[in-house]
DNA sequence: GGCGGAACTGTAAGCGCTTACATTTACCGA
DNA sequence: TCGGTAAATGTAAGCGCTTACAGTTCCGCC
């Protein structure tokens, strides 16, 4: 039987014939080159023509009740799934939106992601991501990828890139919707949050607490403006108070824990008066404090930390990270909504900007006086 | 100008007419629905063919150098992004794979995926992810429509689904891979590893430690065989050890580190005799660890606690998680290699089992004898 | 019985691309 | 100069689907 079913892959269902008698139920068959049924041969089993094959599975009110289920029957007998690719082409329309982000190894934008598919999925649309390593020329491709494919809308991370890329996405008329960034002097249609302003009340809760010798470990600035509007974030609070900006050193390193580890240990070793490292991401800050406790230094006694994002592994480190808090599935889903509606009334979503909420947990705390870093440095 | 670029988009470039001289160069126009440019308005621009457009961008070497020039400059003047699906219809094959995961927000299936789609992208393909949240439902769905999309293989997590789905893949001849698991008894082409055997070396060590009283947490092993196999081979690893796997208190869960927590304490609460908590993966491990230390009890000395993975944060709680590291990125980037070569040649991948390690960190100790647990518990 | 209109179904023209095959052009040696 | 071959290009037939439009069927009612 095995083998017969197997024989039977070679050949296709030509036409069913139905008797009134269900036992006597015949099947004629062609040999073909073993694809995929296509709608013709749907049709051809259930004695009707394309098009109204077509309409039960798009439209299925259309039809007649006894021709639906002659229809549905031959597409189950014959395992019908129809070619998403000719369907795109013929309805010029395919129910698919596309979402390019940096990476999909960090927790922040699966977290968002995830969110987006299942408010996308609900209102049966399909989501298709795609990743860049951060590397802005691969964005282009896969935005032009994404396009090609007939995505419906775009969701993109951030504001900054080529001209000619929103060029691209203006003249082709493809809707699109930043995220994860909100800037009040943009334009973009974005659902996101303010990374330079959430990163400014951070910055003064630190100060709050004492701090004026403070230190920055950012993720590469180039083409990343979350990294470089939360840096600025961190010198808008630090010149507010008084304090010059373009003192507090700065490293930037892409994005790992042992980069924040090792970026922890060049601002140490390189300005031991620092009582407080400001990371403009979580993970950066979980390294920081790794390589503190190797230095010996205590968080935050004699150092404090933040981060940025407030990741499920800020509350399980210890001590607990003090971070900004960014409502990643609210955005997500927020997003989904505003770029469906986009798509389908082709009218420009509002540009949202949510609240963040800077989250003082264990690593900041008031400097202790006069520690002899040195002592510490060997 | 920004008006004029503007109102051009409403039409389409017809016809470049080139002089001698550069300057002298006109455009002809015709006012058009404003739909993507086609095959057909490069050839038209370039005067030629669309065959030889399609030729220029598909095999360039078939097509004289002049001629090249003229349509690769007609490409460039009009934006032209060749519509996918229509490429797919007719090329019937579309350089893409697609991949179904149970879910994105876990570190362990990014990672591996970042990987396969890295080697996938370096030979030309494309990647298409898409998650079910564990919902075999959403997996069939998901798998119909990458291949109606489509792909020219597919990349599945674990064995275990249901048998029309393998019956649906073998008829399409779609070539297809499983993933993270590594079942030497079934014939399915795979690149994983077992997980079984991998858990049963874990165990042995928390034996060798000197542990009798082993609770398990587990993941939801409904449908999905890396829990069901991994608890497995914790069960293996006490029998062999002439202890009786059924006395181990067992709890299933859905897989978060608050879950984790709570699991851990219910093992504690009612098998408070325990001295060594296995979990099937490393995120409900350090919540059982947080849970621990809630309760106030010592780890390793009062009860070790082991994960399963590897992932950064098993590095990064402290104490060390003691869990099975695997080789993440070299399965996904083998995986995807293997997928190559069974779409390109339809020659079937050979079965990998990858090696995995058990690593040893601080949460795995001798127990402390007669620990008053009852006391910690109130 | 016949008529109007609603409900259903069929016909066929594409959607944008690839490619087998036919045709043209270029180039070579006799 | 001319035939012959190879290289370059054009022609046109689909790929599998949707949908405008046309045709058919079926009612209810005069």
């Amino acid at each position: 039987m095995q083998g017969l079913t197997w024989w039977l892959c070679n050949f296709r269902v030509c036409e069913v014939l139905f008797f009134e008698n269900q036992k006597d139920r015949r099947v004629l068959v062609t040999l073909t080159n073993n694809t995929l049924p296509t709608l013709e041969d749907v049709a051809r089993v259930a004695r009707v023509s394309t098009a109204t094959v077509s309409r039960c599975l798009n439209r299925p009110g259309q039809v007649s009740d006894s021709t639906r289920d002659r229809v549905m029957r031959a597409v189950e007998e014959l395992g019908y799934t129809p070619n998403f690719g000719a369907r795109a082409l013929a309805a010029k329309r395919t129910f698919t939106i596309g979402a390019i982000t940096p990476t999909m190894e960090n927790a922040i934008f699966a977290r968002g992601l995830q969110a987006f598919q299942e408010t996308l999925n609900e209102a049966g649309y399909t989501l298709l991501v795609s990743s860049t390593g951060y590397d802005p020329q691969r964005e282009a491709e896969q935005i032009r990828n994404l396009v090609a494919r007939g995505a419906d809308g775009l969701l993109l991370i951030g504001y900054e890139r080529d001209p000619d890329i929103y060029a691209f996405l203006e003249a082709r008329k493809v809707p699109y919707l930043l995220s994860w960034a909100h800037r009040p002097e943009e334009k973009h249609p974005a659902v996101g949050f303010n990374n330079c302003k959430s990163m400014t009340e951070l910055t003064k809760a630190v100060l709050a607490e004492g701090h004026r010798e403070i230190g920055i470990i950012s993720a590469q600035m180039e083409g990343n403006d979350r990294a470089t509007d939360r840096v600025k974030g961190i010198r808008v609070g630090l010149h507010e108070a008084g304090l010059d900006p373009q003192r507090a050193p700065l490293v930037e390193t892409p994005y790992s824990v042992e980069n924040g580890a090792n970026a922890f240990e060049e601002i140490m070793r390189s300005a031991p008066q620092t009582t407080a490292v400001m990371c403009v991401n979580d993970v950066l800050a979980v390294g920081a404090m790794n390589r503190a406790h190797d230095m010996g230094l205590d968080v935050p006694l004699d150092v404090s930390i933040t981060g940025f994002d407030d990741i499920e592994l800020a509350k399980l480190v210890k001590p607990k990270l003090t971070t900004v808090h960014v409502p990643h599935r609210l955005m997500g889903s927020l997003a989904a909504q505003q770029l469906m509606r986009f798509v389908e009334k082709t009218e420009a979503p509002q540009i949202r900007n949510l609240a963040s909420i800077v989250e003082k947990r264990e690593t900041l705390a008031k400097p202790r006086k006069n520690v002899d870093i040195d002592l510490v440095l060997r």
